[in-house]
DNA sequence: GCATTAACCACAG
DNA sequence: CTGTGGTTAATGC
């Protein structure tokens, strides 16, 4: 609750229960809490970057201007880092990142950061793991991406959505028609006539936005053979 | 060939 | 910004 005191923040990452006090104390000073709200851009791509971005709370999507067209990466919800490898990676940011919804993020100094791993080794030991997991997930989602078919591709998003990102069955779609076709490869009329099917077939209920999954048993199915 | 999938275009709310 | 219909190209029986 506290929001000027790292030791006390609920948000915080894991890897900061690692930190002793004293160390909390030079978080709290190498840190800029700031709010950004729905459609804010909080870096973007081929900009320089120069800080670690935690998210505390929200929703954030990553995407990428690809050769062709936008590309939604993934979408994060906090308590998570943001931007680790564009920022370790590279003097330039390789992809953009704005706010799907009211979002707060804690600006980290780079200086104090490298300055916990290298002296703190369980700090440093959690943050590879949390990058580690990071990439293993995309090489399951780049597999999905390429080897599975449109509505297959839908429906292991609104899983998502409904399991990882809302923990409900019931919820609001945060991205409009062509940003979600730009997060599932597909264009926005797919997108569009996919939905309608899943609904006309009652496996969704589908009102605008709003959407419930009324069938799990064969959006799974859906998710796993289509 | 014929069917399916999915993108592109156009047009209407 | 969305939904729908027609068209088209690629791919697979």
């Amino acid at each position: 609750m506290n929001e000027k005191s790292c030791k006390l923040c609920s948000n915080r990452s894991s890897a900061t229960n690692f930190l002793n006090d004293k160390e909390l104390k030079m978080l709290e000073e190498s840190c800029v809490d700031v709010k950004f709200h729905k459609g804010d851009v909080i870096f973007r791509q081929n900009a320089l970057s120069s800080n670690i971005i935690f998210v505390k709370s929200g929703l954030v999507k990553i995407h990428i201007t690809g050769p062709e067209r936008e590309q939604i990466l993934k979408i994060i919800k906090g308590p998570i880092y943001l931007g680790i490898p564009t920022t370790l990676g590279d003097k330039v940011n390789h992809y953009s990142a704005t706010a799907l919804m009211e979002t707060r993020v804690c600006f980290i100094s780079l200086d104090s950061f490298k300055d916990f791993i290298a002296s703190n080794s369980d700090f440093a030991y959690e943050i590879i793991t949390e990058l580690c997991k990071n990439e293993l997930g995309h090489f399951d989602h780049c597999v999905n991406q390429v080897q599975k078919q449109s509505q297959g591709r839908i429906a292991e998003s609104l899983c998502f959505f409904a399991e990882d990102i809302f923990n409900e069955l019931n919820f609001s779609l945060p991205l409009s028609r062509q940003e979600f076709g730009d997060l599932t490869g597909n264009s926005r009329e797919s997108v569009s006539r996919i939905l309608a099917n899943l609904n006309s077939d009652g496996v969704i209920s589908l009102n605008g936005k709003n959407i419930e999954i009324l069938d799990m048993e064969r959006l799974r199915s859906i998710r796993k053979n289509g």
